[in-house]
DNA sequence: TTGAAAGCGATACCAT
DNA sequence: ATGGTATCGCTTTCAA
C-alpha cells in the first residue's frame, strides 16, 4: 500500500507552502492566499487525491468525529440493531463514525468499555440498550457529552438526556385499536416484572379500558415473560377449556413472540385467528411480524428514530458546548411515538 | 475533562527525560536507564494513573490497533450478531478495538465504508455478512490484511482468505438425527435458490439419504423461502389434506422461522409435534429455537467460533506480515462445524 | 500574500 | 545512562 498523499505534497505540487494548502481546503483561502494559487492547490489537491490525514487531524485538533456507542446486547441479540442504524445514518451524515462495543449484557463491562472509548478519545458517547430500562450510568459518560438511547438514569439526579419510546401511548394505542374493532374482553399478556416497560404499556390499556368505560378484569393482566412458550402457556391459562362466551376474544402481547405463542396455542384449540380470537403483537420485529401467519397486527417500535434523535441531541451538544446534555444542566428526556401497524391477525369482534 | 497526564508529566515527576520514560514503560528500560530511574517512573506514571495517548501512538507507529469491520447487515438484523461478538472477544483479548460500519444491504456503500475505515487507518479488515454468500470484495480490502466471515470472494482468484459454516456437513447431520430416530420419509424444505447455503445443505441431505439407501423423492425437497409464512405453505403443502401414510414423517427446515411456520401449519391440522410429525430448525436462532412450543430440534451455526476464528486469522495476519491472507498468496478457506442441538421437536417416527 | 515555526503526544535515534 | 531532537500530518499564529 503506497502512501497517501499529505499536505506537504499537494503543497508542493502547487509550488507554495504546506500553511496555504491548509487554508485554502479549509476555506479560509480568500483574503490570505491568491486566487490563482487557490486554484493550482485545489488542483493538486485532487490530482493527488488528497485528504488530510484523520489522526493527525485528531491529534492536532483534539477532537476525533468518532461517537463512541455502548450497548447492553443490541449487536448480538436479534434485537434493536435499528437503534444502531438511526444512530449511525445521522452520525455519517455529520462527517462522524461510530464505533460501537457491546459488552453482552455484562454490566461490570460498562465502565471499561467506557473507558477504552474515553482513552480514544471520542468525541461524545451513546449507550443504547435492548428494551427500556433505568441505567446505572458509567461515570465516564459524564466527562464528555453523552445521551442515553432507549435507557435512562436510574440515580434521582437525571443527569443525562434520554430518548425512549412512549410505551403510555403505545399501550393505549394497542388497545384502542381492539376497542375499536369492538372487543371488550380484551386480555393483557405481559412480559416480565422486570421491565419498566411493562407497567407503563398496562397504564395505556388501562386509560383505554377507562376511556371506554369498561372495566378490566385482574385476570385478564399478568405477567407471562417475554417468550414463546410465555405467549403459548399464557394463552392456554386464558382459553383452553374455557366457554367461548367466557374467554377473551382479543390478546395483546407485550411482544410480537409472546404473539407466536398465542398463535401457536389458538391453532392448538382450533381457533382461528382472527375470526374466533384477535392477537396484538408489540415490536414489530423483523422477519417475523410481516411474516406471521397471519401477518401480525402489532404496535412498532420507533427505533430507528431514537437512535436517530439520541445522536442528533448527541451532535448537537458536541458541536455547541453550550446547551447540550452533558452541558450542566439536567439531562431532559424526549419521548418517541409508537407506531400501530395494523395486519391481518385482528379483526372484528366474533358475533356470539 | 480535566487533561490526561502526558509522558511529558510523568518525566517531570520522576525527574527524567521524556525518552527515558518511553524507554521504561516499554519495556526497553533495562540497560538503558539507571535501576531507580526506572522505579521513579513508574511511580510517577502510576501516580498520574498514565497511560499513552493512543491517537499520537497511531500517528507515530503508523499503526492504529483498530480493526474495521464492515457487514451487509448484521448490526440491524436480527441475525449472526454473534460472528461479530466472536470476532470482538478477540480482537479486545489482543489489545484491538473493532469499529463496525453497517451497509444495511446496500451494497454500494461497500467500497465507501472500507475507505472511510482506510481513511482512518485501520489496521486490518474483515467483511461480515448474514448468511453465506459469495462478496464482490470491495477493492480496499486488498490494500490491508483483511479475512471474510461467512462469506468468501466471488471472483475466481480466491484473494483473501474466509471462514465459513460446514453447511454439507450440517446438512447430512440434521437429516442422520432424523434417519437415526427410525423416519424414511423426510422433506427438506429449503431457503431460496439464491443462498449458495442451500444446495450444499441439500447435498448433505442427500449424501445421508444415500448412506441410508433411501430414494429422494423429488416432491419432498423444494425452494420454500425463509421467512414463516413460507414454512406455513411448504408445510401445507406437504400435509394438508394428505393421508397418514403418504405424508413425511419429519420435515427439516433451512432456517428456525420456516419451522415456526410448519409448527403453525402442523397445529392448524391437529398433527402433533413430535408425535405425528417431527420437525427440524436450523440456525438456533436465539430465543426462537429454546423457546418454541415444542422447544426447536435444530442444527446450530457456529456464529462465534466463525468470528473468533476469522479475528484470529486476521490478527495473525497482521503481526506477522508474512504469512496473512493479505500476504500475497491465494486465501485459505476455513470451514467450521455446525453444532446438532436435540430439543423436543424430533422423535420416534410414528408407527402407522 | 506567503512561509517559517510551534505544538498536539509519543518514539527512536544520536549525541553526549 | 541520559537527554536532545527529528518525525508522524496537520493547523495556526506570527513575521516577513
Amino acid at each position: 500500500m503506497q502512501r497517501k498523499a499529505t499536505a506537504l505534497d499537494v503543497a508542493k505540487r502547487a509550488g507554495v507552502s504546506r500553511s496555504a494548502v491548509s487554508l485554502v481546503l479549509n476555506g479560509r483561502g480568500d483574503g490570505n492566499v491568491a486566487k490563482e494559487s487557490q486554484d493550482r492547490i485545489r488542483q493538486a489537491a485532487s490530482d493527488l487525491n488528497y485528504s488530510p490525514n484523520p489522526i493527525a487531524l485528531s491529534l492536532r485538533n483534539q477532537r476525533t468525529r468518532v461517537i463512541g456507542i455502548v450497548s447492553d446486547e443490541v449487536v448480538v441479540s436479534p434485537f434493536d440493531g435499528n437503534i444502531i442504524g438511526g444512530a449511525d445514518d445521522v452520525a455519517r451524515a455529520h462527517g462522524f463514525v461510530t464505533v460501537v462495543m457491546d459488552t453482552e449484557r455484562d454490566a461490570s463491562r460498562d465502565e471499561s468499555a467506557v473507558e477504552t472509548l474515553l482513552d480514544r478519545q471520542v468525541d461524545g458517547l451513546m449507550y443504547v440498550t435492548v428494551g427500556l430500562k433505568p441505567l446505572d450510568v458509567p461515570h465516564g459518560m459524564l466527562r464528555v457529552p453523552s445521551v442515553l438511547a432507549n435507557c435512562y438514569d436510574s440515580s434521582p439526579a437525571q443527569r443525562l438526556h434520554h430518548v425512549i419510546p412512549d410505551e403510555v401511548t403505545g399501550g393505549r394505542e394497542a388497545t384502542g385499536h381492539l376497542l375499536q374493532l369492538g372487543h371488550r374482553d380484551i386480555a393483557f399478556l405481559a412480559g416480565a416484572a422486570t421491565s419498566p416497560a411493562v407497567p407503563l404499556r398496562i397504564v395505556g390499556h388501562r386509560e383505554a379500558m377507562a376511556k371506554a368505560a369498561i372495566p378490566v378484569r385482574d385476570d385478564r393482566v399478568f405477567m407471562a415473560g417475554w417468550d414463546i412458550n410465555d405467549g403459548f402457556h399464557g394463552a392456554m391459562r386464558l382459553l383452553d377449556g374455557v366457554a367461548a362466551t367466557e374467554r377473551p376474544t382479543a390478546i395483546v402481547c407485550a411482544n410480537d413472540r409472546l404473539a407466536i405463542g398465542v398463535a401457536l396455542a389458538a391453532a392448538r384449540l382450533g381457533l382461528a385467528v382472527p375470526r374466533d380470537l384477535s392477537i396484538m403483537g408489540y415490536d414489530d420485529e423483523s422477519r417475523i411480524a410481516s411474516t406471521m401467519v397471519p401477518a401480525l397486527t402489532t404496535m412498532a417500535l420507533p427505533l430507528r428514530e431514537i437512535g436517530a434523535a439520541a445522536m442528533g441531541m448527541l451532535l448537537g451538544a458536541i458541536e455547541d458546548p453550550q446547551s447540550g446534555p452533558a452541558g450542566g444542566t439536567a439531562g431532559l428526556e424526549t419521548m418517541v411515538p409508537c407506531r400501530l401497524v395494523v395486519r391481518e391477525s385482528t379483526g372484528p369482534v366474533p358475533a356470539l
